[in-house]
DNA sequence: ATGGCTACGATCCGTAGA
């Protein structure tokens, strides 16, 4: 089972990269986020026609979340259960009873703002609903853009990104917490090569000198991380003509049982 | 080195992203 995310900052723009990477990819499950788009908008037919089930929660001009799967998936929660939010954030599906999550973490805008406040009350709400839902579930697949890089390795410049949004204490203990609960981060269950990123800044020519963070990340719980095989970023559509900022990250495990 | 992108929805600039 191949699983891959993939911030695509308006997925209007970016729907013939991932058309493409669809094809040239074919993964079972693809997690969005920043969609960008109402659901009235959503373009569900190209998504068919390239053979795939869709799963969409949006919203006008700002985030907006969908799960591309290749065989037909139930829906579970389009939100956070028992917070109220009003962005479109999260949304989850069960196929091959796996529960996939696809999560769009808040930005947090700079350390101390009240958007990094939300942030991090975000972050909480998701992981006392995980911890809960771990109790009934024992396959979950939590996958986005996290918008928190976790380790210095993460990084391609700690000193610099030190405290900073993205990377400062509160949010990495954030991110332990929820990994904590009985996940893995897939990317680390191998070795790595260094310096990977999934998210470079579209200013300063930051991709070409691979200033970037890695903030994208796939989450299994443990008899998911048993079957898995590979984590691997692909930054091929970064080098596209009009990219996301962002490159996806791909899982794959080893087949599960349906 | 954060100024310098990019997308969006409103105009010809502001908000937001990360």
């Amino acid at each position: 089972m191949k699983l891959a995310t993939w911030n695509v900052n308006s997925l209007k723009v970016r729907l013939p990269h991932v058309l493409d990477w669809l094809k040239a990819q074919q993964p079972d499950v693809l997690c969005l986020q920043e969609t960008k788009l109402e659901d009235h908008n959503f373009p569900r037919a190209e998504i068919e026609a390239a053979g795939y089930h869709a799963a969409f929660a949006g919203q006008k001009t700002y985030n907006g979340v969908a799960i591309l799967t290749a065989r037909p998936a139930t829906p579970f929660v389009s939100a956070i259960p028992n917070f109220d939010d009003t962005q479109q954030r999260l949304l989850a599906v069960v196929m091959d009873r796996v529960l996939v999550v696809c999560a769009y973490f808040p930005n947090g805008e700079s350390v101390g703002s009240d958007k990094y406040q939300y942030k991090l009350r975000w972050i909480g709400a998701l992981t006392d609903w995980l911890g809960d839902e771990l109790t009934r579930q024992p396959r979950i697949v939590l996958a986005g853009d996290f918008n928190i890089a976790p380790d210095e390795r993460d990084v391609h410049d700690p000193q610099l990104w030190q405290g900073q949004i993205l990377f400062s204490e509160p949010e990495r203990d954030a991110f332990a917490r929820l990994v904590a609960l009985g996940f893995k981060d897939s990317f680390r269950l191998f070795q790595q090569p260094e310096k990977v990123f999934t998210w470079w800044d579209y200013r300063m020519m930051a991709f070409r000198r691979n200033m970037g963070l890695r903030i994208d990340h796939i989450l299994l719980s443990s008899p998911l991380a048993d079957l898995c095989m590979s984590c691997t970023v692909d930054k091929a559509p970064r080098k596209l003509e009009r990219p996301s900022d962002h490159a996806p990250v791909i899982a794959e495990l080893k087949p599960t049982v349906r």
